[in-house]
DNA sequence: ATTATTTACGAAAACGTTTAAGTAAATAAA
DNA sequence: TTTATTTACTTAAACGTTTTCGTAAATAAT
């Protein structure tokens, strides 16, 4: 039984040239018939059909995409999977590219800089058809995406993204409402010493949050001390070392907004562990609405991003930009669009 | 000055046959020295590499795999990206791949079945050189992966994997072991009413998961009672469920296991809710540390599954596979991997 | 000096599609 | 009826590689 030669279920090679021969037609109707294109005869079209469901007939991508330069596959560039707003947006990305017939091809710079040169080069000698890239940390260079432009590989950036003379469209969140909206719930809730944790200052999005948290700061006619704003790579290690010197002596800040998710839970862990009472004498909001900061205790205040509604945008976008072909002027639209974002007030405000 | 035409740094077209053209060779010639054949005076093999470089010339993935019918790209099945311990391994998946120069394709099954039967397909039309998938829970039949093995395409099962007849590679966690672990942990700390809150019993990790929580009570010489252990979907909205159960009447549990991170912090949230002190009067140990485990009052005990070490094994036994191709015998090795598990105590036991 | 062997390369046939151009038959217009 | 138009198809040329086979020259063996 075991030895049994396997059933042969999947016949190994057929082309477009083995139906069309057993149907005596020519290779081109078949083609017509699996691309839809009119006049062809509907007696034969059917004929077609069912020989290729017959022999289970898959065409060969490699074959299609040589001749009309397409691969039906976009590039992905992201510093890291593992963040989650990204895995967020990367999962619904990739669900509607796959509703529509793209394959996603997902890769991470962590956070280098190097990396992500080498990855726009390998995406664009494998012929994809777009890329979506969401930038390093430290990429104020843009240059190395021209080899897509330049060549008419539609780009679309998102969430860190080049300041605006970049040919190319970007997708951003609302991130300078996003910091105005942190700051001013701390303002509202009365604070008077707000410390700031930013990410570095060259990147769009803490660009965008630290205007926001200023336009808040003057609404309220409060004052920035300079020694409160910090700018740094948002890991927890560097937060632990941002919150020994802001608590090193008094007065202590009485809010802290962190640009972000993993820099507000240190915070409140450090807190917690100086004994300083959240929220009754620290407030503290984070950003992105990680699930982390809904579980811990006090649970965070933050500002969720809605990564869906983004990767929605996202595909809606680059499917237009692969509509209108390379027969399109040199400068064909690139739009720029805002996704909104909302405060979660929990408790640690 | 910006109505200049774009200079042109990447030229569109150049073959192998410009280059062969303009230096007076031969189209097979150029090919040699690009993929490093022997029989190709080294003379010209330099005389090639230079205007290969100066040309800025990029090979055309599609036509090679055309020719050699390989893509140069594995797929990989995932039953979503976000889940904390895929998120890892695929992390490493894919940079390890990339090392070695194939891109990867990550599709999301979203735990459905039918997701998954078209995902493979597409996958198999895509020509991927091989595919990687963890399956979904409610997987028990693997027939349609059959296209893959049947055809030849290597397939590596990994962490959701399928019970062994199945002639795959399989690369999985050693979650007998880390049942067993957080088993016998709860029993050496006292715990006399052990519940378990488990997957579907029909998916490999959950499987397992039971039979080493078992061995730990026989071991122990505690009866399992039927009463305390569940199975459902492992979400938070079961976990609640359960919990309500659970705590209806007294007396209560004194140590849950629950096969989950995101079920065992539910747990955790709703002990706290009843007050139920955690963990003096209730212990918790859950499974995969989830970062919320870590930071989460009480921290969770957990079982670490070490993702990374899970992502190099498959990685390495990919390039295995890869290397010895289809003129392999019919039945090749089949290698079956059990990566290690240990346990972190934290707070919650 | 003749014959075998190695080295360096070229010619050409694949790989499996798509598509421009052509053609024969059927239909419509004159 | 003759001529134009449409319809349904075929031919054949791409697309850009890889690879088998062949061959001329150079080198080694006899």
């Amino acid at each position: 039984m075991r030895l049994l030669p396997m059933k042969k279920k999947f016949s190994e090679k057929n082309s477009i040239h083995d139906i069309a021969k057993t149907l005596r037609l020519s290779p081109a109707t078949i083609s017509r018939v699996l691309n839809n294109h009119p006049h062809v005869h509907h007696a034969t079209r059917s004929r077609v059909m069912a020989m290729v469901k017959e022999v289970g007939y898959k065409p060969n991508p490699m074959a299609a995409g040589l001749r009309t330069r397409k691969t039906n596959s976009v590039g992905l560039i992201v510093p890291r999977i593992s963040m989650y707003v990204h895995a967020e947006i990367i999962t619904t990305i990739q669900n509607e590219l796959h509703r529509h017939g793209y394959n996603l091809i997902i890769c991470q710079s962590n956070d280098s800089v190097e990396m992500e040169k080498e990855l726009t080069r390998t995406l664009y000698t494998s012929r994809v058809d777009a890329v979506i890239a969401a930038c390093t940390l430290f990429t104020t260079d843009f240059s190395h995406f021209d080899i897509l432009t330049s060549n008419g590989v539609p780009l679309i950036f998102y969430d860190r993204v080049p300041v605006r003379p970049y040919p190319a469209c970007i997708i951003k969140g609302d991130d300078v409402r996003g910091g105005y909206l942190a700051a001013a719930h701390l303002l509202e809730l009365g604070c008077k010493r707000i410390a700031y944790i930013s990410g570095p200052l060259v990147c769009s999005i803490y660009i965008d949050r630290f205007t926001g948290f200023k336009k808040a700061m003057d609404q309220f006619n409060v004052a920035i001390d300079n020694d409160l704003i910090f700018y740094h790579e948002l890991n927890a290690e560097n937060a632990r070392k941002t919150m020994r010197k802001l608590f090193a002596k008094k007065p202590y800040p009485d809010g802290i907004f962190a640009a972000n998710d993993v820099t507000a839970l240190e915070v409140l862990h450090f807190a917690k562990e100086m004994h300083v009472p959240v929220p009754a004498k620290l407030k503290i909001v984070g950003y992105s609405n990680d699930p982390r900061s809904a579980i811990v205790t006090p649970s965070l205040t933050t500002v969720e991003q809605f990564p869906e509604r983004t990767g929605k945008a996202i595909v809606a976008e680059l499917l237009q930009l692969l509509k209108v072909q390379p027969a399109s002027s040199p400068v064909p639209v690139l739009p720029e669009m805002t996704t909104s974002v909302g405060l979660i007030r929990r408790m640690s405000t």
